[in-house]
DNA sequence: GCCAACGTTGGC
DNA sequence: GCCAACGTTGGC
């Protein structure tokens, strides 16, 4: 089984959203790398925080679970949907999407500072500057470690 | 709201 | 195939 975290912005979709939906497609996603995550490497069962972004407090807010493994972005075929793309045929699909299931949401937001200031966590992107990849593989000692620092004050 | 960093587009 | 211009991401 494998770790990821997947960004969103909590004014769009966040965790609360997801705990009330408990099921949901995490479609829009329109780049390349990710894409291929989604895509190639994601399995139903795998395990991904949800990292609230361009919000007052960037952070992990939560646990979800892969509920079902890649397939096209429908989203992407759409006229009428924001995140139509006419580059992506239904023949050829460009853009691809997993389903994301509500495992848990934390007592509290792990900020992105504190992230930051762990040198366990030194080698993932998500705490490197420029990085905009909005989903990415977690390795399980940063997984574990992420969790362990909930138990801190 | 600002702006740095990045990915994508499109002219050539 | 290069690269400047542009749009987007996302922290601050």
């Amino acid at each position: 089984m494998a770790y990821w975290l997947m960004k969103s912005e909590p004014d769009v979709f966040g965790i609360d959203d997801l705990e009330r939906v408990r099921v949901e497609p995490w479609e829009g996603v329109r780049n390349y790398q990710a894409r291929n995550m989604m895509r190639d490497e994601m399995q139903e069962g795998d395990l991904a925080f949800f990292y609230h972004s361009n919000c007052k407090v960037p952070g992990v807010v939560g646990i979800m679970r892969i509920a079902r493994s890649g397939y096209p972005d429908e989203a992407a075929w759409d006229p009428e949907h924001k995140y139509y793309d006419p580059k992506s045929p239904a023949d050829n699909p460009r853009w691809y999407r997993v389903d994301v299931a509500f495992e848990q949401k934390f007592e509290r937001v792990i900020p992105l500072a504190d992230l930051k200031q762990a040198p366990e966590l030194a080698d993932m992107p998500l705490v490197r500057r420029g990085n905009r990849l909005s989903i990415m593989p977690v390795s399980e000692a940063e997984w574990d470690f992420i969790l362990s620092m909930l138990e801190e004050a």
